[in-house]
Parts: structure tokens; sequence; C-alpha cells
DNA sequence: TGGTTGTCGCAAATTACCTCA
DNA sequence: GGTGAGGTAATTTGCGACAAC
């Protein structure tokens, strides 16, 4: 609850934030001999190397506060993750090479099947291991700034993302596809809210044509008055020549009080529906809300 | 070449823990 | 101090994609 506004309240702009000019930050010293190891090999730029091979460089915010245990002896055998896995966002590769994520605690499990890689989780193994760890502000802050740019994450950033913040590379997946859920939910409720107003004014719409409708057949019911008034116009069409005229209505028995070919057509009112506006675009969810 | 298998990432749903009023 | 609600980290499940065989 504290810290929540640093999730959804983002959101809403993270299309933009795709955007932005990526951010230009310098390495700062870390405190984990991995970052360091790291650093020496200039890994880091290349993990953040966008698609069109732009380069993204950043760095770690402050000095990162972890609450929890850091699998540092994790770090220290994943040097050897050098595999040009990818995933959907990443490069190609082997898959069975890709996912550094089991080279994490490859050490401490026999394989890295799916249905264990539970055991990062807490680390304790036990009852502990469900262990709920609150990020830190800190960490909090890079994950946001890095979602950002990436909502999702190709091994090697992922790896790289979680060395920078002491964190376990399935925490840091962890929290990406959790934060990609809250966006999701996000813009969900926003395309709510959104159809409930257009729901809103069809029903204002209908109320007034319902109400129209009532008068006009008032006007009906009374002649004199309706000599006055011009009757609705429609489009009739020639069945032998096809050619349209615009008369007025023929079918009704009050067109024949009336002119039958008036040129004069009542005003079409615009349509509240008509009226409002309307997305750009659908666009996923992810995308800039440009919505009033 | 097409089928099978293994592995992975992801979304969605759910659980479980934590914080706060 | 106890409690319920809300937030969120973590888990489970199912599916599709991909590469190797």
């Amino acid at each position: 609850m504290g810290d929540k506004d640093d999730g959804l309240g983002l959101s809403l702009s993270l299309g933009c934030a795709r955007n932005q000019p990526s951010l230009k930050l310098n390495l700062m010293p870390l405190a984990s001999p991995c970052m360091q190891n790291l650093q020496q090999r200039n890994i880091w730029n290349e993990l953040f190397q966008s698609s069109d091979g732009q380069l993204e460089t950043r760095s770690v915010a402050g000095g990162i506060d972890v609450n929890q245990a850091p699998a540092l002896a994790e770090c220290e055998e994943e040097d050897g993750v050098s595999s040009p896995n990818s995933t959907v966002s990443s490069i190609g590769g082997k898959r069975n090479e890709r996912d550094p994520v089991c080279d994490e605690t490859e050490a401490e499990r026999p394989s890295c099947s799916r249905s264990s890689d539970d055991e990062d989780g807490g680390g304790a193994g036990d009852d502990a291991s469900r262990k709920k760890l609150r990020l830190s502000k800190e960490q909090s802050l890079v994950l946001e700034e890095t979602f950002k740019e990436h909502s999702t994450l190709n091994p090697k950033q992922k790896l790289a993302l979680a060395m920078q913040l002491n964190l376990r590379p399935r925490q840091v997946e962890v929290w990406f596809q959790n934060r990609r859920a809250r966006t999701k939910l996000k813009q969900t409720e926003v395309d709510c809210e959104y159809l409930k107003r257009c729901c809103d004014n069809l029903t204002e719409e209908n109320r007034r044509l319902q109400k129209e409708v009532q008068e006009l057949r008032a006007l009906k019911l009374s002649p004199q008055l309706y000599t006055h008034i011009n009757p609705p116009t429609t489009l009739t069409m020639c069945p032998s020549c096809e050619r349209v005229a615009v008369a007025s209505s023929s079918s009704s028995s009050l067109a024949a009080s009336s002119a039958p070919n008036s040129k004069h057509q009542r005003p079409v009112p615009a349509s509240s529906w008509a009226a409002l506006p309307l997305p750009v675009t659908h666009r996923p969810f992810n995308a800039p809300a440009s919505r009033p």
C-alpha cells in the first residue's frame, strides 16, 4: 500500500514510455562482485542493446537495499551465462541453453525443469519458501524504469537486472509477469470506464430519440399544428429509373396533408454517440492511453 | 519432410504473505 | 492487540513456440 503508486500509477503511460528516449546513465560501482565482473566484461551494455542496435546503458540506482539473501554464490557461477539464447523478445538461439534462470541455481538443483524453479523462491526450501520479500524502493524503481523500456526481458537482461538488484532472476521474472498483469488489469479498467460512458451516452441518445418520436406522434394527432411544420423527409428510389429523390414520407398519412415534394429537409440532429470522443485506435493494453 | 519430445516464456488464475487503517 | 481489506510476491496450470531428434 505504501509504495503502490509506483506500480499501477505508471501503467497508463507505459506505452509512451517505450518511446521515451532511453535513459543514459552511467554504471556506478556495484556492491555485487558479480556485477563488477559484468562491468569488466562490458557485458552490461550488450544486454540492453535494443533490437535496432541502439545501445541503452543504465545504472544502478544508488545503494540497493536488499531485504533478502541474494544468491551471490549463484552469480559467481553465472559468469558462464553467455549463450546467445533468446526468448520471444530476444535473439535466437538454442532453447535448451537459453535460460540463465536455470543456471542461476544450477548448483543447488539437479535440473531446471519448470517445476523446480520454486525452490529459489525464498531459498529456504522449507515453509519459509513462501516467505514474501518486499522489494525495496530502489529495487522497485529500477524495475519500473526497466519495465518502461522493455515490458519483457530476454534472459540476459533478466540476469543482468537480477545481478544489479541483488535479486534472483526468478524474482525479476516474476516481477515482470506480475507487472504486466497489473498493467493489463489497469487498462481493462480504463476500457471498462470508457465503455460505460459510451453506454450512458447511448442511453441518453435513445431517451432523446424516444422523446422526439413521442412529440412527432403528438403532432400527427394535431394536423393543424402539423401544417406549419415540414414533414420528415425520406429518400425514395424510383423502382423503374432507380433514381433517388428526396421526398416527404409518403407512407404516412400525414404526408398527404403536406407538400409531397418538399425541398425543406429537417435538420438531422447530431448523434450524441457520434459526439463521443472515440479512441484513435484500439491500442494494446500497454499503449498510451490517449483518451480523455 | 513430418511427427515427437523437451524446454521455455508467457498469461491467467490462484495462493500466501505483508502492511495498514 | 486483533481484524479485515488491499497490495503484491510467489506459485500453479495450460498453451504455444521453438529446436533437436
